[in-house]
DNA sequence: GAGTTCACGATTGTAAACAATTTTTGTCAA
DNA sequence: TTGACAAAAATTGTTTACAATCGTGAACTC
């Protein structure tokens, strides 16, 4: 009832963050459900295993079946949900297998990545960055959990994103999306997040234009979130949907 | 009219597919669709701007209009299809400035992914190029035009394939995808394939754990693809359907 | 009391009817 | 002949109703 108004509300407030924030076009109304729930994944507020199922979703955005039903295809195809046939639509439930190819094809992408970056930098792109940083860190002062969480990996994507690589961009969003569902997953519980000040030296290493250095650290970025995992922990599922799509 | 015919045996035998299936996926036969098409795209016989009507493929596939939907939005999320509301959808027709990022994309991923297989070959996967590159071979030898268009590119998904790592591969997938509607936009007419022996030679790089050698003939081998490309060339649509969905 | 079976409710999958939009076609006038 | 306008056809988008499947819980048997 009430996360419908919210809904709502949210509705109005992400269109206002699509104006700085890394969302693709929100042409259409299925790309705001993809949106909202590739956030609370992100955000790690849609815990794997949660059931998404299609009333829930309708009576949450306020649309019909139809649109609900193309989200989640679209989600599905994207990694972020499990369409089980007959059954419904699940947030993506990574195992160990999947975790370790998503690190492994980070540790293949990032690299020559910030190679590039270093080597090329774009004044502009570096701008962008640097304010990011800043959200990072006003976010930490504050303390804000999701918002860490959401900014930590979207620094990544922004950093593939100045690249001014579509296909690239895209890329590393995807792997970035499932990182969060990892770590949500096998996350030691404080360490959610991105140790504090690595990618200031990332982003410091760059700026000076020392590939070697920018490698090193973002390698090393990637094992600190890597070696913060527990395989063995297990995550529940997370069933108050209203209440989770419904506030940001 | 034949095609149709044919699009209704394929129907049939995908339902008798059903009755002794394992339930393997649930979406088997939008699955077959997106396939079908993704194929007649990757050995291009469907041009970019070739329209897709709903009704068409319908009749071609002997499938409701719900499932070609689906296909649709799942080929669009792939960047195989554009879908123009109200309008319908049509085979994704990239522009240079697309085109210069997949090449880029492909620059950036493709050099350490073929480093990391001659640091790390594995056997059997070898194996698999090998035999690959023997079809290669024959269709040439035989000059089964499309055959040899689709292999060239499938070459390199199999690179990818081989380091057993899911994401690489399907980023690798959508990319070479994306490669083979470039070079039909844009390829002079005869160097519409990849050179006869540079994947040879790059499989035998690998094969001998050389991984300088590898990655610098990987890199020509793709600056070699992106020369024989004249980005004022324009291809015409292509509009017999059920002709080209239906054969293969 | 434990386990199995059956039936009911809830959820998802499919198809058909309906609405909205675009494209084509035909007509009229300049 | 050409151009504009309008009606009709075709195509896509959406809603609705219906069918199939799954999960749960009550009843029944052993």
């Amino acid at each position: 009832m009430n996360s419908i108004v919210e809904g709502h509300n949210l509705s109005i407030k992400t269109q206002s963050n699509d104006q700085n924030k890394t969302s693709f076009s929100p042409e259409s109304d299925e790309n705001l459900i993809v949106e909202r729930i590739y956030n609370a994944v992100m955000e790690q507020r849609l815990a794997p295993r949660t059931k998404l199922s299609e009333a829930g979703l309708c009576k949450t955005f306020g649309v019909g079946r139809m649109r609900v039903r193309r989200a989640l295809l679209l989600l599905s195809s994207q990694g972020i949900v499990d369409l089980r046939s007959n059954r419904g639509a699940y947030v993506a439930c990574p195992n160990k297998a999947e975790a370790n190819d998503v690190f492994a094809a980070r540790m293949l992408i990032e690299p020559p990545l910030v190679r590039q970056l270093a080597q090329n930098p774009n004044g502009n792109s570096l701008d962008l960055l640097t304010e990011h940083i800043a959200l990072e860190d006003t976010a930490r002062a504050q303390n804000e959990r999701t918002e860490i969480i959401r900014l930590s990996g979207e620094f990544h994507t922004k950093l593939a994103q100045s690249t001014g690589n579509k296909f690239i961009a895209r890329m590393m969003r995807e792997l970035v999306t499932r990182t969060s569902l990892i770590v949500g997953l096998f996350g030691s519980s404080k360490n959610a997040s991105c140790p504090d000040d690595e990618h200031t030296n990332i982003l410091d290493a760059i700026q000076s234009q020392n590939p070697d250095l920018a490698e090193r650290l973002l390698v090393s970025h990637l094992e600190h979130i890597q070696n913060g995992l527990d395989m063995e922990a297990l995550q529940e599922p997370q069933n108050d949907l209203a209440a989770i799509l419904g506030s940001n």
